[in-house]
DNA sequence: GTGAAAGCGCTAACAT
DNA sequence: ATGTTAGCGCTTTCAC
């Protein structure tokens, strides 16, 4: 592999203007610029990213840590993310958690003495306490899917609340007259937000009562088990709004084993939008733009690798009701 | 941050003997060692992998890329290469190539210039030569999923051809009188076996008809499609393999539409065996060991990495019939 | 058994 | 506008 030196000995000039020319720094002649140019791609110079990170400059590797690679969502956000870090020249490394604290806190020691440039995080556990271990080592962070209170740092989500709202009113709107909820796990804001939603539209419908939200944890099983007890308690129900699309997929599996006809005499909603349509009938669901939020992460994150001043905030995406086959009225 | 030199005046020895007993090499005295590790543990010392990159040891990161990342089956086998990884010390860089042999290319310079230490590769297009571009970099490199013809590369694989199969003779034994094969990719030896082994059950039946066997991606939307075609061609059928579970999803979804009621009238079983199981009815599957074989490939990267002698064969995991409703007899 | 010193390939003062 | 040089933190001969 050619080094900077062999550029310079070739070119004639030497490894300080050879650096300039590669990043664009201080000023080069334009004849010097042209020559340099030319005897790196003669010998075909490629930056030796490992000495460059040593030298000081940035490692162009960010994290992207996760909760659980098995649910849909985070590979469909890892996608967007990768897309756009490859763009922006970055290559990311990829810590799935399982949801351990254990495992993230491991994580940020290996990262920090690898000098990543920064890191998108989903978690449902850590604190700001943990996050500032990075931070203070001056690593940008953004966060995403979740958001922590008060945190400083900028976070990109869904409007969860207004999701909640879009898909509880829609199920009214198909005739339902008894509404269940099965949330997500109440540690996560995102969690709390969509049921705040379900409530502000059904809290004060006279059949409404608090045990009909349930919790779940974001699979298929829990939502399977979330539906038979919610169907335990309300035999009568005539409507599901499920946290996400995993959930509802488990209470879809409850429901057809109870023998009770989705839409005709259930009607079912999820949460997410995951690409993956696997089940009969489709699920209606509230679609996160999953791609838009990883990408718009990324780019803020390189922003503030960069040292741009940004703005830690919140930033909140819309989301859409699509409706299929499981709320449809028949 | 503390440095080697930290250690090295803290505890009153060269940086070169606390290099040493760092990486356990060379001799170093009972006593000093004790001394040495003392002083790392009180300065909280963690050595910079950057450094210990550019001085030309391996910098713990490998590479894992494949094709798809929203096919289940990948983030499956992610998990495993990333649990494995970080118990042998090592980062993963993830790779998602979407099929695109130009995003692969690019990848591989990209990885070669940050020195990672090896690549574990799912992928549909890449031939040898290109992978000798990375080989002939000394970096190692470990197959998944699909082999290529004589690459001298080591693969890790499921025995296709005897899942096909089990999946086959499965659907006979349940009372299936008409079969039919939704492939996946021909491009793929992966799919090749499958369908071998559908032949292999099925070629010497009076009904089988080459027209028996169709193509189709690896997702659902493809074996909507395929079955679609399939139901055209022949309405009679009362048996279906898909080539993977994503196939097999969407076949259900047509066989539904088509008011054609699984396992009563038409029976189904996917391959991969993949952890979500979200359809009703659950489709029956030949499950591929997916996390041994993330885990497998991995430690046998591992192990080249250190400069073993490994041999560059096929490794071949054996795959399990696990019956569901699909393919149930009633 | 331990230490001194020369790199690994690059960046960034500081000179010129 | 271009060159010299001192690191970045670690590994690794080669001496002692």
């Amino acid at each position: 592999m050619a080094t900077i030196r062999d550029v310079a000995k070739l070119s004639g000039y030497s490894v300080a203007t050879v650096s300039r020319v590669i990043n664009k720094s201080g000023y080069v002649g334009k004849e010097t610029e042209q020559r340099i140019i030319k005897a790196m791609e003669e010998v075909q110079f490629k930056p030796n990213m490992t000495a460059r990170s040593l030298a000081g400059k940035n490692s162009s590797t960010i994290a992207l840590m996760i909760p659980d690679i098995l649910n849909p969502f985070f590979p469909e956000a890892a996608r967007a993310v990768e897309d756009a870090a490859q763009e922006l020249g970055y290559t990311v490394i990829l810590c799935n958690t399982d949801n351990s604290l254990e495992k993230e806190l491991n994580y940020f020691d290996v990262l920090i003495n690898k000098k990543i440039d920064g890191m998108i995080i989903a978690s449902y556990q850590l604190t700001n306490e943990h996050l500032n271990r990075v931070r203070s080592k001056g690593i940008p962070v953004v966060m995403i899917d979740n958001q922590m209170i008060t945190s400083g740092v900028p976070v990109f989500v869904s409007k969860n609340k207004d999701g909640g709202i879009l898909a509880s009113k829609h199920l009214l709107e198909q005739g339902c007259k008894k509404i269940a909820h099965i949330s997500g796990p109440y540690q996560l804001q995102a969690s709390r937000d969509r049921a705040l939603g379900f409530e502000e539209v059904c809290a004060n419908q006279p059949w409404f009562l608090p045990s009909l939200i349930v919790q779940s944890e974001f699979n298929v099983q829990g939502g399977y088990q979330a539906m038979m007890q919610l169907l335990d308690r309300h035999p009568d129900l005539d409507g599901v709004f499920a946290g996400n699309d995993l959930i509802a997929a488990g209470a879809l599996k409850a429901l057809y084993e109870r023998k009770l006809y989705v839409p005709d005499q259930i009607k079912l909603i999820g949460f997410d939008g995951i690409a993956m349509d696997m089940t009969v009938p489709p699920i209606s669901t509230v679609a996160q733009p999953i791609y838009e939020i990883g990408k718009s992460a990324m780019q803020h994150l390189y922003k503030m690798i960069q040292g741009e001043p940004v703005e830690a905030a919140i930033y909140e995406f819309d989301t859409v009701l699509k409706v299929k086959e499981s709320s449809k009225q028949h």
